[in-house]
RNA sequence: GGCCUUGUAGUCAAGCGGUCAAGACGUCGCCCUCUCACGGCGAAGGCCCGGGUUCGAUUCCCGGCAAGGUCACCA
């Protein structure tokens, strides 16, 4: 069998979009799951957009992802130049536009953008234009009397008002479209660059792409392409067209959400792994109900003929709870390394920041969710005396206060402030005067934090305290209690 | 507006003529527990609507409706 290539064509534009993320991902993993070729190569024939180091960004999250290409503008295959622009230089895509000309499949265009303004509609607030063929009467002397004249051109593609195309996609099945529903597209910009459709076409050919994934956005230009493969006499690769990923508005992922890229995600403290798995699972699913995979399970599992159809919303609820899962499964020194930048932004006091990324473990889903957990290690926050109450533990600001001046001689008198030294003197404090555990730790827990809830025990945040700051939070809970 | 696509719980999503309609997130309850979290157990919640075909439709067909996508010298 032929060994499948694919391609990820992103243009350079910024961050990577989670949907274009997606769509690379889904091609590496058709490509791997057959022992295939995973290609990379840039389409940046538009100058205009272009941004400056988003080349990149483009490299950077391959890497980070995990998605590493076997060919590229950097591991050359022997289809390079793997970069559209040093291509068009080459002169190869005006070469074959030309050949379209030859064969009347494609036609020079002189049209003005005033005419081409003029030939727009606006229906429901979108403006609309298909081209009139105005070109398409000139003359082959009219044509190259225009061109020795040097005005501007365009080459557009020549297609029939008649009858009709049909392409087919691996999982949408057969589509069949009105050939008057496709536009002359242009294929040569007057700038001499390709346009995307034109290049992506050529470039694939050339490169031997066998399928080809794109989003859903592409379906209804797809026939188009069809009718350009079929001009240059070339075998028309596998078409597979993901679903789209949506907005909780079901709209298509926009920059304004906030979290539609890659690096969007990562800065807001998700690890790569889990927005890769994450995103893999938006629009797929495999057999069996596991949902945790890595990338490399991903590639045995990955079986292109789940893919589903329907659009997607990207819950980041979920994300989270399964950036919550690869953290709690993580080993602890990546962890740490990882937390430690989130635990000095809180902490600067000679605190056990180990013990503290231990406790805090299980208990976040994003790096951020850490300074809310442990903040009050480095400062006692105000609180209320009422926070004493807890129906649950019989607890009340006299028994708290009563407990608390028992406990404080006791502690004083504590050498060893491990967490389990601590729990055996204070349950044998407990059994002595037949209190319950929870009965003597909510105050103490609560004059060490102030916090209704914190990511340990008393014991244990007394260890990462230390006796010192222990006994004078302690104290100043008993000042605070008995000024009542 | 034309064309294309989609339509199973709030969300992701199995299903491919007969199922008590999987599973996951979220929500709620219980258990565990020095609070919370983790972990364990359980609950509520769904096949867009109308016609067919069929002994039987979530599943097949037709028609609606709804949503999204697309109609650039952007990709």
């Amino acid at each position: 069998m032929e060994k499948i290539r694919t391609r990820y064509a992103p243009s350079p534009t910024g961050r990577m979009h989670v949907g274009n993320l997606r769509t690379a991902l889904y091609a590496y993993l058709i490509a791997k799951h057959e022992g295939g070729d995973f290609i990379l190569r840039i389409e940046d024939t538009d100058q205009e957009r272009e941004v400056e180091g988003a080349v990149d960004i483009i490299y950077d999250t391959l890497r980070q992802t995990g998605l590493v290409h076997d060919e590229g503008p950097d591991k050359d295959g022997g289809c390079g130049p793997y970069v559209q622009s040093e291509r068009q230089a080459k002169g190869i895509y005006l070469e074959y536009a030309k050949m379209l000309v030859e064969k009347g499949e494609a036609y020079y265009c002189f049209c003005t953008p005033e005419r081409l303004e003029s030939l727009k509609t606006v229906v429901n607030g979108e403006e609309i234009m298909q081209y009139d063929k105005h070109c398409l009467s000139l003359t082959k002397e009219e044509v190259e009397e225009n061109l020795k004249k040097g005005m501007p051109y365009v080459i557009r593609q020549n297609n029939p008002r008649e009858g009709q195309t049909t392409f087919h996609d691996e999982l949408y099945g057969d589509i069949t479209v009105d050939n008057a529903e496709l536009d002359d597209m242009v294929l040569i910009k007057s700038d001499g660059f390709p346009t995307y459709n034109f290049a992506n076409v050529v470039d694939d050919h050339l490169m031997g792409i066998t399928h080809v994934v794109r989003g859903n956005e592409y379906l209804s230009s797809a026939p188009k392409y069809n009718r350009l493969y079929e001009a240059f006499g070339w075998r028309v690769p596998v078409y597979i067209h993901c679903p789209l990923i949506t907005d909780e508005n079901h709209k298509k992922l926009s920059k304004r959400s906030g979290h539609s890229s890659f690096e969007d995600l990562i800065d807001q403290g998700y690890i790569p792994e889990a927005v890769v798995n994450f995103v893999s699972l938006l629009g797929w699913s495999p057999e069996s109900d596991r949902e945790i995979f890595s990338l490399e399970e991903l590639v045995k599992e990955f079986d292109y003929h789940r893919i589903s159809k329907s659009p997607a919303v990207f819950d980041m609820v979920k994300l989270s709870w399964m950036n919550g899962e690869y953290l709690k499964a993580m080993d602890f020194d990546r962890f740490y390394k990882l937390a430690e930048p989130y635990l000095k932004k809180v902490i600067t006091k000679p605190y056990d920041l180990k013990k503290i990324a231990n406790m805090v473990k299980t208990r976040i889903e994003v790096l951020p969710d850490i300074e809310g957990h442990i903040d009050f290690f480095e400062k006692m926050p105000d609180y209320d005396i009422s926070m004493y109450n807890h129906k649950k533990m019989k607890s009340t600001p006299e028994t708290s206060l009563s407990v608390l001046k028992d406990v404080i001689p006791l502690l004083s008198e504590q050498e060893d402030f491990s967490n389990d030294a601590l729990f055996e003197t204070l349950k044998k404090y407990g059994e002595e005067k037949s209190y319950k555990t929870g009965f003597i730790m909510w105050p103490i827990r609560t004059a060490l934090s102030g916090r209704e809830m914190t990511p340990a025990g008393a014991t244990e945040i007394m260890e990462v305290l230390g006796k010192e700051e222990s006994l004078k939070r302690l104290n100043a809970a008993v000042e605070k209690l008995s000024a009542c």
